[in-house]
DNA sequence: CATCATATGTCAAACGATTGACACATAATT
DNA sequence: AATTATGTGTCAATCGTTTGACATATGATG
């Protein structure tokens, strides 16, 4: 027995097709008897509509690609899950893409997320913006990435949220204070406001900075290596800001490896690296506030409404003490 | 400017639409001539075949369920990369879905895949089975959960993990190895894999066995409350195994803040969990390949391959020693 | 020269629903 | 009695692509 159809229901409850089309999608008069024969024809049938039909009819699929580098990061784990959760509830449907910051599979995403004709893409993945955002008359919100001037931008005050953690660090009167991140030099050159926290705070103390640059490219091992490299390349360090949490992590074990005892200030803030880490403090991003943005932010573009340009959305982070 | 669909093609490329049809499909005869026209014809228009209509002629979306509790937790977080990503490889997309555990999510869930014709779903979520699942003739794969006659399943050799962690804490010499779950007794009483390993490990060698529940339900605070609560009222517990790494990470939270020493084993073993917890042992389940032959089986059901009742498919776990 | 493989075209049906136009009831309201 | 609101039906077009049937034309092959 294939799957029951609205033409099947129709005769089914003894009703015309347009009649059961109607009573779907509330249109015109309809009587509440008809109304019930219809529901239990299609109860018999076990019959729901079919939506692709209705999608290719409507123009509409309501469907959202969700581009991010993967969610074994438990901040973006957390954000897939708030923005998830939040399109879920309006009535809309989450496409998946796992990017691995790789621009090529970016752009194959994009592609694939046209032909499927989504609605609207909430993009977290930090490639080089692909020039496939510009041709599609689309709705996007980018997390925490710009895109260009007409993607408005949800992101947490990582300039503030910067200096806070190196305010932190030097309150508690450490002298030399190392900044971790996933950054390379070219990408710090362009702009990256965790970078430039770090190096004010530091500099307005007249306190020098060292930035350690690690790529999550890599294998975990080599990250390691690195992390491991640098520290003993420069042992008068007493303190880091590592502008992720996972990076932070693995700074973490390096400096137990090593035996030392280096304070550590994280980035994002995720529930199960509070959970997990008990004892690395961290820069508290407000994700469920910024995956609700973008959600709304998202459908409001849907549905049309104005759309500000070059709009960024910045929203206030907190820092979590622990101690070692 | 709207979109460009297929007949535009034609036009421009002075073809008929049967013939870029043919071209995009590679059915019958065609000179390179014309591929190359048509070809360019789509390059200039910026055409790509509109995958929803394409799905309702062909009754194929392409696209896969995945329906799990959320993607904080990193074990999901990294199941999940790996499913889509050994999905996207091989041509399909994934409809993300969490159930936070919720029947009544679930089923709403599983009712909207049927209607949005998915080809497939992957079940990683621990509620009770719905009836849908029954109703559809569809190809579903479950991750460590028991479904129905029909439905594979791929998990770790939970057995065997929990022995193995059990041991590991025997071998050290604790004598009161205190077992935490997210499971209730109700569920234990049906049976539960990880916990007999434990019982039968610790029977094995006359240990006492005390068990204490967690509900991931709950708020965590009120979890963590509840893990005090225990470790206060059972303060000769020497070592802990616990059924999952982010509660292991709790636990060792909790200890810490009590002043406590104790052995702590996890399950589940994502790599971010290695990296943010070096100091707890853990049981390492193989994501990668669960997700792989997750993937294989549901695009084998797809194909419509044989399917063989009751099958389960029991991948080896192992060790990860760290030192507190 | 007959035959066949190649290359393309025309046409229409199909996928499963939605929607607008219109007709025809019946019942309630002036 | 005339008008209006309500309830339902018929019919055909539409969404964008695929596909099968069939026609036609060219060049190659036997």
């Amino acid at each position: 027995m294939s799957k029951a159809k609205l033409g099947d229901v129709a005769k089914h409850a003894g009703v015309s097709p347009t009649t059961v089309s109607r009573a779907l999608n509330n249109r015109g008069y309809m009587s509440d008897k008809t109304k019930e024969r219809i529901n239990k024809a299609m109860q018999e049938l076990n019959y729901f509509p079919n939506e692709v039909a209705r999608s290719l009819h409507g123009g509409k699929t309501n469907l959202v690609g969700l581009l991010f580098p993967n969610v074994t990061n438990p901040f973006y784990g957390e954000i897939v899950t708030e923005i998830e959760n939040a399109l879920g509830q309006r009535g809309y449907k989450s496409l998946l893409c796992n990017t691995y910051n790789n621009p090529k599979q970016e752009e194959q995403y994009l592609n694939m997320l046209l032909a499927n004709q989504v609605d609207g893409i909430i993009v977290g993945s930090r490639t080089k913006p692909s020039n496939v955002y510009q041709k599609a008359n689309l709705a996007v919100v980018a997390i925490d990435r710009i895109i260009s001037a007409k993607v408005p931008i949800v992101r947490s005050d990582n300039y503030a949220g910067a200096c806070l953690a190196t305010q932190y660090l030097i309150d508690q009167k450490f002298k030399r204070i190392a900044l971790f991140t996933g950054s390379s030099k070219e990408e710090i050159e362009k702009g990256d406001l965790r970078v430039e926290g770090y190096i004010d705070t530091t500099k307005k103390h007249n306190l020098p900075q060292t930035i350690c640059h690690i790529d999550f490219e890599q294998e975990d091992m080599y990250q390691k290596q690195r992390v491991l490299q640098f520290l003993t390349q420069n042992p008068k360090t007493d303190a880091i800001f590592a502008t992720g949490d996972v990076l932070a992590g693995i700074v973490q074990g390096c400096t137990q490896d090593l035996g030392l005892k280096i304070a550590i200030v994280g980035y994002d803030g995720s529930k199960v690296f509070q959970n997990l880490c008990t004892n690395i403090s961290t820069i508290r991003q407000p994700i469920e506030d910024m995956a609700k943005l973008a959600v709304d932010l998202t459908l409001d573009a849907i549905a049309g409404n104005f759309q500000k340009e070059n709009k960024e959305f910045v929203l206030p982070v907190s820092l979590i003490k622990r101690s070692i």
